[in-house]
DNA sequence: TTAATTTTGTGCTGTCAAACATAAATTCTT
DNA sequence: AAGAATTTATGTTTGACAGCACAAAATTAA
């Protein structure tokens, strides 16, 4: 379920965008080729297997990008957060997409055509640059996150995404509850068992006073005791 | 050990390289600010945490790249060969190396100092796409592996290992030995697991006719079979 | 409201793979 | 060549975690 002509200015005007190094006239020729989708809670935005056709620019929403594994085993890969990228991967690499994505929120993108971004990069070199920059850094994190959940024991891998959560979406007003509101089973996918170990981890660091919990509120009381954990198990 | 004014001339020459794309000229300009440097088998190139100077490429040699896990142990994170760069994930994300790199055989690598290849990629639109193409490419190889050494059991592991070190090395003359000599500890820490696992599946293999052992040479009698294992567990 | 479905929570059992122990074979030293 | 050190090999023990079963709670549907 897609509506057109939904507003993702966002994406152009984000400081944390890396359109900022674009020129206005290439802005607007940005602008001119793009498209916005929007997504309800629970809809996939591409399926593993689909071939990308665009880079798209998360507006607004949450998503997260999944892989499945042996025996339809989930693995969350990564969690995506305005402004960012998805599937990008695919298409800089020129492959089908190798994980899917689907909005955990509603969620609003922004779709830019192809070919339009090939020759942005082409433009300007400064744009280029910052992509290198951006896929770099991300394989570095899936490089260290390939070691931290092949290592690390339960403890130390729940509480590594609890962090990760934290740093990524950030807390609401008071300052300690996590702004994203995952299933225990996505929580347990993103940290590599079963969601009976998460929930029984979960309940075991509430009972440390570590977090509390509040249903799907995660809200973190003691930040230093959690990255302890992430650390030595 | 350095031993300076080496031929790394296969570098440039390859057409395997990212550098093929660079017109005479470009190539002449990295010629001109390149170093050569030797190491022996079991030396170090870098070490985690090291701060990168340059863009290294392997002009001949072999040479795995590994980052230290939790309680020190070792996990390959990928298996270099000529011509291919080495440590570029750290030069472009602008961060100090998050693995180590070995040579495990002698090897002959070319430096190319940080500056002008930077140069280049705001010269040359080709060569960024190129390396944004080889970066996008890697990730999803990360991705890939993250899950599979996640969830696969360690038969299915160790198949896909053998099968990565054939496709990375290819076979030796008699079209089964595998082209690389790896102890079973590196063995292990590609495969994630220990190294009597390592030994003990080995001879698993090797009973049901997947593969044959002599030592370190390791040929593969039955790539389907491998093929298999590694899909199924 | 009741029923159905999904999500969450908890205990129990089984198993895969790590950890440990020990020995044989190979390679490196001196 | 003798000894030391490393690598390879194999058996045994132990423990972390998956798998399963089932119950309670929460959400959705009728």
């Amino acid at each position: 379920m897609k509506h057109k002509d939904i507003n993702c200015d966002n994406c152009f005007i984000s400081k944390s965008s890396v359109f900022t190094v674009l020129t206005d006239e290439e802005k607007n020729i940005i602008r001119q080729n793009h498209s916005c989708t929007h997504y309800k809670k629970g809809e996939i935005i591409y399926k593993e297997g689909d071939k990308p056709t665009g880079l798209i620019c998360l507006s607004d929403g949450k998503v997260k990008i999944y892989k499945e594994g042996v025996g339809g085993r989930e693995q969350i890969v990564r969690m995506a957060k305005p402004v960012g990228f998805i599937g990008y991967r695919a298409l800089f690499a020129n492959e089908n997409y190798i994980a899917s994505a689907l909005a955990i929120e509603d969620s609003t993108v922004c779709n830019i055509d192809k070919k339009i971004l090939f020759e942005m990069i082409h433009r300007n070199t400064e744009f280029a640059s910052n992509i290198i920059k951006s896929l770099a850094t991300e394989l570095g994190f899936s490089n260290n996150r390939t070691v931290t959940l092949t290592q690390k024991h339960i403890r130390g891998r729940l509480a590594e995404s609890l962090l990760f959560l934290m740093d990524t979406y950030g807390f609401e007003e008071d300052g300690k509850t996590i702004r994203v509101y995952l299933s225990r089973e996505d929580i347990a996918n993103l940290s590599n068992m079963t969601t009976s170990n998460a929930i029984r981890t979960l309940s075991t660091f509430a009972s440390e006073n570590i977090i509390s919990l509040d249903g799907r509120k995660i809200s973190i009381l003691d930040v230093r005791a959690l990255g302890k954990v992430s650390e030595m198990g």
